[in-house]
DNA sequence: GTCACGGATTTTGACGTTAATAAGATGCAG
DNA sequence: CTGCATCTTATTAACGTCAAAATCCGTGAC
């Protein structure tokens, strides 16, 4: 199986034993089209037989390429529901892996300057090809020292400033609330409200979008609307001022599923029933929503195909692909549970 | 600031910028004391001004060692409450960052048999320096098959067949479940039953052997309890049973939030109240824990702590320090929250 | 039979770093 | 003033890989 304990196999020692020279060998891994047939069949016997692995320090040195591409993660905050994130780096590095590729991870604290120092230092050092950023918003500074730096890079959110030349893949907040919104109308709620966050928020502003859509289209108001803070305890509040209102809200829609557990909780004060008496719709798909009872319905975010994405636009960047810049707007999906259907609570 | 465009800064230049021996510079970076003072402070200052990172590519191909720490993701399950394991790469990168190491992810399908052959052709291609395991088990293939190779690893998760040779951090369950038995006790609760995992699991074990302690230490009947697979279901039924016991209990010490939340499920069917009626608790302190309403009682994992440990101990391995093999098990804190406490639920 | 062509293979050198070793400078004893 | 130890700096070589250039060899044209 392994013939050889430890003692990494070079290139050298697979030359040797098929009997011809390291460039050769070289070249049938890479190249193979410019080795004869027969020679390249013992070569990759030999590389097989002795379990030759390229070195990529070596490689990296020698081309400049690391096959690395860097991702920096962000501080779990206990506070939030989802998982996002968490999910996001499995699938970028399943995607990532798939074609040959390594992610490294990238630390800074809080704040786009240590970020920007951070990725400038990992290049210096470590010469990964690329970046993948999270979490864009408008005027990012990242883009722009990446940009600047000449430095391949994807980012997972498109480029808010119609920055045409970033590629990104994204989730449709919008159609995604809009969905939300018509589902609950669907169900014959007239009063539908909608908990979001503040105009500063691109991603917060096209969720509020897609309610503003999803209600328009069927002639319903739009005055019950809260911009607030990503928090269970905002969304708290900001339920039980739309329960308090004259004509109170019969569903609630928000951007995201730690409001809407906030305003899980706020109706739980109330003694009101979740689905029969409010609907409440969420977003994100986080744990938390398949776990509380009644279930919450929220918006399931593509994840892997996210990933998968995201990997293949890099790929084509450092392949040098002419048609270049990719920009993906991928669908979430509905996924209804009981906070937004009448009738007794199903899981 | 960065009199440098691109084009890395290599020894050659600062030594030239110097007016000294590439050699020189990389004593005065790596060595100092082999460097005149005054020479060193002129290096340095070429360094500052040039903006010089070494290459890590080119160290590693000469030194052998990378700097590179390999960790294995694992899929995020959407069905588990919990968030540890991202908290956890998020402090174990931190911890990486700061000791001068970058952590770089491994993927492979699940099966250990596939997650040793990605660990081996890690080795062989990036020279990584060192292993962080997580998750371990007992007679874990993945320790045999790195013990063997003489690579350095540290697992989150005690070496569970008596291994002395292994480095390891661990969070002891078994005091956490002990301190949530006797804090559900505290509270006058006298039938406490136990929702934990089969005995294959040794995590589980462990919690449910703290159960014991906490009972017998009170003279407590040890008759309630389950052992079942950790999903929010199983967690609901095991419930159900034990409320439909003849003498039923009145708190329930789960092994995990995710079947905590199931109890809550199953008490939310019954018209019964958590904490008021019946005490919850969980493990974890996953984000849902304190979502829900009311808030779940739950024992924290001092993430940070573990991660900050598992370098240490790495970098202990690395530099060949001899009183190596480390052991530390963290105490996990009690967060009470409305589920254990009577009265009106709180937040 | 010579020569040009082209495919297959090898040689050479460089990527940036550092261990090992050599060389140079300084000081001090004899 | 010679010789030797000490401290400092420089030179050499190697880590494994691969692009570029050089070499080799067989084919076919004239």
């Amino acid at each position: 199986m392994a013939p050889v304990p430890h003692g990494h196999v070079t290139l050298v020692q697979v030359a040797r034993w098929a009997g011809v020279s390291a460039q050769t060998v070289s070249n049938a891994v890479n190249n193979p089209e410019r080795v004869a047939p027969a020679t390249r069949e013992r070569i990759l016997a030999a590389v097989e037989e002795l379990g030759y692995e390229p070195n990529l320090s070596a490689r990296a040195l020698r081309n400049r390429s690391s096959s690395l591409i860097a991702f920096k993660t962000r501080p779990a905050r206990t506070d939030k529901a989802s998982l996002l994130m968490d999910e996001f780096l499995y699938a970028l590095n399943a995607a990532a892996a798939e074609a040959g590729y390594h992610l490294i991870l990238c630390h800074a604290e809080d704040g786009s300057a240590n970020e920007i120092k951070a990725y400038r230092d990992l290049l210096k050092k470590t010469s990964v090809d690329a970046f993948v950023l999270a979490e864009t918003h408008r005027n990012d500074d990242r883009v722009s020292a990446l940009r600047s730096w000449g430095v391949p890079f994807a980012s997972f959110g498109r480029s808010w400033d119609g920055d045409e030349a970033t590629s990104w893949v994204d989730v449709d907040g919008r159609a995604g609330t809009r969905a939300a919104t018509e589902h609950v109308a669907a169900q014959g709620h007239r009063r539908i409200g909608h908990i979001g966050w503040p105009a500063e928020s691109e991603i917060g502003s096209e969720r509020r979008e897609g309610w503003l859509e999803g209600c328009r289209g069927r002639e319903l108001e739009t005055d019950l609307q809260a911009a607030v803070a990503d928090t269970l305890e905002a969304g708290r509040q900001a339920a039980h001022r739309m329960l308090d209102s004259s004509r109170p809200a019969t569903a609630l829609v928000c951007a995201s599923d730690t409001l809407a557990l906030g305003v899980l909780r706020a109706l739980h004060e109330r003694g009101l029933r979740p689905g029969a008496d409010v609907a409440v719709t969420g977003f994100d798909d986080s744990p938390t929503a398949a776990l509380v009872s009644p279930g919450l319905t929220t918006l399931h975010q593509p994840i892997d195909v996210v990933g998968r994405q995201l990997i293949q636009s890099i790929d084509n960047l450092l392949a040098g692909d002419p048609r270049d810049p990719q920009h993906v707007l991928l669908e979430p999906e509905l996924i209804v549970r009981g906070s937004s259907l009448p009738g007794p609570p199903r899981q």
